[in-house]
DNA sequence: AACTATTAATAATT
DNA sequence: TAATTATTAATAGTT
């Protein structure tokens, strides 16, 4: 199913399996979901890439664990217990690993590094106003830093509002005018946040690390059920 | 892919919802094979059909119970050996708040909730190039998100342009139609921003609020991501 | 179960 | 690197 068939024997090219990897992991999670929906069925999926990186899926109204909870009784394994000390640790560790992730994700909303597809109309106005305040700030912090910059650029304004005030032609320096009181007024864009996101709630939600080297990660950035099928 | 097309929701007929998950899981376990060989991928699959009959595959040279271990210390739920961690569980503590720090300073650069002061301006320049970067993804993805809107607003722009050019006395309708303009019509130039919109503050920055919601899919195994810069 | 008309996945290419 | 396309592979309905 490409253009040629391909024997199924380990990649040698680094590139090419990388590329293999990541298409097929998404057919991949991508059947193990349509399967558990149709079938009613439980399914747990664990993959490591060849670089220890870690994938994973499991059905709707469960998790991981639960399932490898399962499975150990199903085959008679014992599951040795953590002690209270242990369980605390690792409790943290998960509390921490969960507030790295929501900053990660944050954080990928300002590099651009995020899949947007993902959003509604409403939610990308929000975030595209957000973005523009904080470009806003860092151009005023930047002026500010090169007072010479900035006291041209006064020069400048004051020049042009001179001209303005005696023709009133200008309109371009009207609409920066006109523009500000626009969002200190209104900032409609903040109005209707959808709570659509806030409810799509996914059980055991814990992605973890920024990929900077993974062009596919916008694949995972998704809302699962919906974006590809 | 078959005599027709199905929708990817629970097969009601018995019979039928027994037949596919036969199927499927063949389909499914062969998908998981093919993965695990040609891309030397370590993966897991559990599967409880909904009878409760269990299902699972691993790769070769390895073990369910193998790849259950590696990914709960993965996650952290679990200990990597039975003898005294604790400093490596403290350490991974440690390395985590670091992260966390990182992450949040990396945070704040982008919304400019911070002392942006410390700062250079030639770092200046590059935190606002970035996030004109990012500001111009959001708007043409907000613009694909919906075109309805957009030719809706740009209609109205244009019959407002031509009220304007008659008149040019209604101030705010006046502000609405460039502010669009400025959103929709131009979303790469961010030359024309006005400056005095620089002291705006950043209304409503709710970093945990928009994740978008993800399924149950992690990746592990990257450093802190100071790639950005 | 086996068959086959269709759809889906994906290898190679751009 | 991401999108496109020519092929192969999977499978839904049928026999």
């Amino acid at each position: 199913m490409g253009r040629g068939k391909i024997a199924i024997a380990k990649i040698e090219s680094r590139t090419n399996r990388q590329v293999t990897f990541s298409k097929r992991r998404v057919g991949l999670l991508k059947k193990a979901h349509e399967l558990s929906v149709l079938c009613d069925a439980q399914i747990g999926l664990i993959i490591f890439s060849c670089t220890g990186k870690l994938f994973e899926y499991c059905s709707e109204s469960t998790s991981i664990e639960h399932i490898i909870r399962r499975y150990e009784i199903a085959k008679g394994i014992r599951i040795p217990s953590e002690t209270n000390h242990d369980s605390e640790i690792y409790s943290e560790l998960r509390r921490m690993r969960t507030e790295t992730n929501n900053l990660e994700q944050s954080l990928r909303r300002f590099t651009g590094d995020v899949d947007l597809s993902s959003f509604q109309f409403e939610e990308l106005a929000q975030i595209e106003h957000q973005l523009e305040c904080s470009v806003n700030k860092v151009r005023a912090r930047k002026i500010k830093a090169n007072q010479a910059v900035a006291w041209e650029q006064q020069q400048q304004q004051q020049q042009q509002e001179i001209i303005i005030s005696e023709k009133n032609e200008e309109e371009e320096e009207q609409a920066v005018m006109l523009d500000n009181q626009y969002h200190h007024q209104f900032p409609f864009s903040e109005e209707a946040q959808p709570s659509s996101v806030l409810e799509l709630g996914i059980p055991n939600y814990q992605p973890y690390r920024l990929q900077p080297t993974q062009p596919n990660l916008q694949d995972f950035g998704l809302q699962f059920p919906n974006y590809i099928w």
